[in-house]
DNA sequence: AATTTTTGCGTTAACGTTAACGCAACATTC
DNA sequence: GAATGTTGCGTTAACGTTAACGCAAAAATT
């Protein structure tokens, strides 16, 4: 591996300059330069992260801005361990992770939240810009310089430095074929779109309904349902639900809010098929006990992780990193259940 | 973070003293050592690892000996790639990896693989043992003081760093209950046992056939099948096997040579449920065609690419890790395909 | 013409760890 | 008692990069 020195070797320069290059900091002539360059392209000059980092001897900031871990189900509880997994595998880097949480109903919590992060002048933000209106305001005012990767959703128009995600409407797609496998023949399928004006379960109920299209035999029936009302009123909702179609025997729930669904429906023994979404805690229990079938995962854990590392490959090793990170749609059931978390 | 310069100061010795307490080089007096060790223990002295790096200057060979890329339906070719795409994320580290290939049906090509690795003192190794006794004598030669992981299976009695895998017997099982939803009311189901005397196959067949213990309307047949056979007389032990039972509506076949059943079974048309492993070219192309219904994966990429990042984690960074990594066993199917290779 | 500023470059200490080397003081061997 | 280990420690150069500092010479401003 060629080294700073001995570029300034050939060069017959000394090696500040050849630093001055490398990081254009000018007061170098520009005869001097395209040298430099030169040796630096056909040497194939990599500059060395050892050296880098103990001359440096920065701790690297990142900030996350996600909703309240125990919010959707506890959805972002998981992708909080997967972001707290990969700060581990990082300490040697001096990699810190900072946790900026809001309440993903109010637009005023996550922007009081992403002002937070920015006077703590983080060297990086990891989002979940599950506000959108919100998080267009906010990301126009990160300063430039400061790289932000998107988790779980995307803001079009915006210049993230990566995206990481799932494909929703597939996904919907997938649990369908899941559903038709469950219900086979003829029969009413309950649609439950858990979030009004949310682009993933709209996108999933699309997908979903999609799978049916040429279908007659399966007739859907799409639901909206208040996935935060407490627990007697989603009860009565669910079960009025069940009640007017009387003869729905398959529930697609299109948020990690299916173990609510699955206690109210199938709480004393299995009476309807369920498929839902996310491996959260209490889903995985209801699978476990049957009362929930399959369960797509958005792989939240492994956003949260891609999510720190994606920074870290950006603004650590300075390395070039994957504009979208499609997460895959893992199929989750009992019989497989124990090896995701 | 606390340096070997400040447990010199606070103990009232040189670093050359800590420094060889650190590597239990010796030349040190039993008193001195004992407080230098409790210096390090109170303030959780962690060597800087970019330091340590740049001092020491070494490249890391890894020793890859696994079979042949394109045996088993180019199953180990996935493996290949992910250690290759570990191997390009740990360049700053000046990781490389090694392949000595063998095949798999001949134990003196794996010994002489092993050899030759030792021979290359490779400073770490990724051994697939599916030649139990080849693999249990070629360990024992190996020095100590060189690390080696399992991927794909395991010897016990042997001491690698990590065993990274899959538990067979219970993806055997996920595969039943895929099959258990294909085949709803009665049937036969045809299990194909691809090589004889092989752990994971064995495994698999032992957990889908529990599946169907307490299920009398399903009748399992379970054949020999050698996968390793040309495709002109493969072709035809299938097809005798479909007209011996004649009324099997299910196959579940026990290793990556699945996309050759289905092209016999569904080459025209789809006629039989078909369950298998592992997710190579061929076997995606044809459950995009409609060929195979169901492919469970052993997450081969991953499981090359945990390969590297434990011998990673251990000779470089010298951190601890997980002794034992079970792969998820991923349900790959038509809708959710694409994201997984 | 005298001054300040800018340009273009070299020099150097520092980051923390490693391991070779040096060197007393003491112990052992012939 | 002279030669030869051994023990226990300190000193130092090196690894590659960074960035502050210094300093001529040329250019621009008074």
């Amino acid at each position: 591996m060629i080294t700073i020195k001995e570029i300034a070797r050939r060069a017959g320069l000394s090696i500040g300059t050849v630093d001055r290059v490398i990081h254009g900091r000018g007061r170098v002539s520009k005869e001097t330069e395209n040298k430099i360059k030169s040796i630096i392209r056909t040497t194939g000059y990599k500059t060395n992260i050892h050296a880098r980092n103990l001359s440096l001897q920065t701790t690297h900031h990142f900030g996350v801005i996600i909703p309240f871990p125990e919010q959707d189900g506890s959805y972002w509880d998981i992708m909080r361990k997967g972001i707290d997994q990969a700060e581990g595998e990082l300490v040697s880097f001096n990699v810190h992770r900072h946790y900026f949480y809001f309440n993903k109903y109010t637009e005023a919590s996550f922007l009081s939240a992403g002002k937070e992060a920015l006077s703590q002048r983080m060297g990086g933000l990891i989002i979940a810009p599950v506000l959108f209106d919100a998080s267009l305001a906010f990301v126009k005012s990160i300063p430039p310089g400061v790289p932000y990767v998107y988790v779980d959703s995307t803001i079009p128009g915006t210049a993230p430095l990566a995206v990481i995600g799932q494909d929703s409407f597939q996904s919907g797609v997938c649990g369908a074929k899941l559903m038709r496998m469950l219900v086979q023949g003829s029969g009413d399928i309950a649609v439950l779109r858990m979030l009004r004006n949310n682009f993933h379960i709209n996108e999933r109920v699309r997908g979903f309904s999609s799978f049916f299209n040429d279908t007659p035999s399966i007739k859907l029936h799409v639901f909206d349902v208040d996935g935060g009302a407490d627990d007697r009123t989603f009860a009565g909702n669910i079960r009025s639900i069940d009640s007017i179609t009387g003869n729905c025997i398959g529930f697609f729930v299109t948020n990690a809010e299916t173990h609510r669904v699955a206690k109210v429906l199938n709480g004393k023994g299995h009476a309807k098929w369920i498929v839902g979404y996310d491996c959260t805690w209490e889903n995985k229990r209801l699978i476990e006990e049957g009362a929930i079938d399959f369960i797509l995962s958005q792989n939240t854990r492994e956003q949260g992780y891609a999510g720190v590392t994606t920074l870290f490959r950006h603004l650590v090793l300075k390395e070039p990193c994957a504009a979208e990170v499609h997460m895959p749609i893992d199929i989750v059931t009992a019989e497989n259940l124990s090896y995701y978390q």
